[in-house]
DNA sequence: ATTGAAACGCCTGCGTA
DNA sequence: TACGCAGGCGTTTCAAT
């Protein structure tokens, strides 16, 4: 990760569908040089891939909200079925395994509020492990899609 | 948003580059055509971008934490000038706006725990406006890409 | 809206430094 | 490791349907 990686970075976090030609252009670099790199980085794992951002309007998934959720028993094996099966559901978008008071929270967006409770009172609430949850519904969010690296500690 | 849109944006979101031939091959459409939907789902903001997924201990941020954040007084200009503020710091990845007990929660990602203390103690409880707030480190986490249109309420 | 064909530009392997 | 070139392939425009 060498000043020339980080930019690639960069710049491919701000615009995946970038042409190797316009990045090496950029960078300054000949294109085979660019084309090198980037390879390098899809190899060692630095980008783990490429994916186009989808406005969740479209998606009839207007409604978005954040739950905690608390399990028991708190061991590993209920701790990776409950991970790998609520991020199966259509309705979830990201799944955080948490320290602290709970014990996941499930970043979800469904069409309405009405589909929102239908998913957590018929859905969510039927699993035997779940010890309690709470729900915030999100008004607005943002992301930030291009992260710089940060110094070293 | 016809069944040909749902796939493209399907197929998209797995792996945003794609070529243009061989999203048309998949689909069985011509590349011009192809095109064209691509096109106009970019147009109508339906895309709203495209980006590389970059992992985050390659970027010197290996510790992720979820905050959880109270400000007062609770108004519009409050709320819209601590979101952009905190959207701005390098060490966030995502602000979520809530209705409920808490107020805002960041997605934040830094080096190190010390950083992550660092960060909460000089930098973010330094905010007037910030009441009180609770952070839970992240062991784990999981983000569906592709994400499927849901059905019409 | 979709298509085929043609002009244009990009990708990428290889030889060189 | 970085570069330049060249042949092959993909992209994009446009007239026609």
């Amino acid at each position: 990760m060498d000043e020339l990686d980080s930019e690639i970075v960069r710049l491919l976090q701000a615009d995946a569908r970038l042409s190797n030609r316009e990045l090496a252009r950029r960078l300054g670099v000949a294109p085979s040089t660019c084309l090198e790199r980037v390879r390098s980085l899809n190899r060692r794992g630095v980008i783990r891939g490429y994916h186009a951002d989808i406005d969740l309007a479209a998606l009839n998934r207007g409604v978005q909200a954040l739950v905690s959720v608390q399990v028991r028993p708190l061991n590993r094996s209920v701790i990776v079925e409950f991970k790998d099966t609520v991020a199966g559901y259509p309705e979830v978008l990201s799944v955080f395994v948490l320290a602290g008071g709970d014990d996941f929270v499930l970043h979800v967006a469904v069409q309405d509020l009405d589909t929102l409770h239908g998913f957590l009172l018929d859905r969510l609430s039927k699993r035997p492990e779940i010890a309690g949850f709470r729900t915030s519904v999100i008004f607005q969010s943002r992301h930030n899609t291009v992260l710089e690296r940060l110094p070293e500690a």
